[in-house]
DNA sequence: GCGCGACAAATCCCATAGGATATGGTCGCG
DNA sequence: CGCGACCATATCCTATGGGATTTGTCGCGC
């Protein structure tokens, strides 16, 4: 539908196999593609508007998530994905992402700490202010610098994943998420700057379960798991 | 090097992206293309007798396993991987696995039971024997038997991940993990057979972190963490 | 000698065309 | 009504090419 192909200048922005790969992955969660559909690639091409090149290239990186599984020969469906499976893989973020903040709390330096103060501020103005996009961009700052900040790059990506099944606009404009989001990371800061990690780690998996009811509840909105 | 397109008669066997991916993988962790390197898809297709297609797919692939890193106009980079970045995936994957080998020890039935012993005796016969090959399959075989049986789709997915960082020849030439393994998988079945959550799931961990350590070993020997 | 800007070469990225191969459906036959 | 062969369709890979961008080199000025 929408050309992806578009701005002529791309500075460092993805290239479009990555891009490609986004718009499937919020078509899947939005219910648009559900579990066990057909992926054609010509004709995903076509709707798109770009080649079949980006398209398989695309594919072919969804394939290694796990989010849709190749059948050679045969084409792409989109993987099962069961309400039990998300309560799962959110327990073991959350856990991670919990560990994650723990060691940050003993980590983090002044400077680093201040760095995560600016972020914070930043995801606050903008829940003030009410800018949908900007807020999915500074909320995934602040928990990218925090993550880093633990000193542990594997995990830190790890984690990230997490984002591929929480496009913006999932959690960006609910009331609720917001609220607890202020208040989540003010007590994660708290904990950082007294050096307490495992008030910490509460704070920040229960932060990621908030994702994960956030989650759960679209899934059940869009009838994900409805029967067929 | 080798002919990747040979065959003719395919059957099932998995698309040539998946299997150049497999390639760059044992490349990478033999050593070969260090962290850091960069990967150039023309220049990897001629060495690998395909056309850039495949390879670009198969980068795509493990880009979204954060094995590479894009460049967008300048290429792929081999990611980096820190000794500690492998004791924390370790740490996670064996307690995931173990949380399934708890899993299953509670769900299995008599018949699941019986399919896991078969399955195991294929993997003692096989180390009797000295079949490499044939006995990575096996292994990979009775783990992702044991860990369906746990119910849990996606984690299972999950922890079939690490089998990525373990390329066969790794550990089925190693005497130690052999006697270690025939061990481990009896423990195992004795404990799902018992019914003993706790049992099967210290079993499993300790399993997985023997892999852990042989794979640490591994890199180690081939400098995989060596200066420049 | 050193930094800096312009040109040239190399490379990536994506589009497109075409052929080999396997799949799924359809039709005819037993 | 079941079953096997044929045919249309789609996938998968190759090959090629062009536009855009980065990188490397050279020469100039300071």
């Amino acid at each position: 539908m929408v050309a992806l192909v578009d701005t002529g200048l791309l500075g460092d922005a993805p290239a479009l196999p990555e891009r490609v790969e986004l718009q499937l992955r919020e078509r899947i969660l939005a219910g648009d593609l559900r579990p066990g559909t057909f992926l054609r690639p010509d004709r995903l091409a076509v709707e798109l508007g770009v080649s079949p090149t980006p398209v398989r290239e695309a594919l072919q990186a969804l394939r290694a998530d796990d989010m849709v599984r190749a059948l050679p020969r045969r084409g792409f469906v989109v993987a099962p994905l069961e309400r039990g499976d998300v309560i799962d893989l959110f327990a073991v973020q959350a856990r991670i992402t919990g560990e994650l903040a723990a060691r940050a709390a003993r980590a983090l330096d002044a400077e680093g700490l201040a760095g995560l103060r600016v972020r914070a501020a930043e995801v606050d103005a903008l829940i003030e202010a009410g800018e949908p996009g900007d807020l999915a961009q500074a909320e995934r700052r602040f928990h990218t610098a925090l993550n880093r900040a633990s000193g542990a790059r594997k995990l830190a990506w790890l984690v990230g994943r997490a984002a591929h099944y929480l496009p913006p606009r999932f959690y960006t404009d609910r009331r609720a998420w917001r609220t607890a989001t202020v208040a989540a990371h003010r007590t994660l800061l708290d904990a950082l700057a007294a050096g307490d990690p495992d008030t910490a780690r509460a704070a920040m998996e229960g932060h990621v379960l908030d994702g994960r009811d956030l989650l759960v509840a679209h899934l059940e909105a869009v009838g994900f798991w409805d029967e067929t």
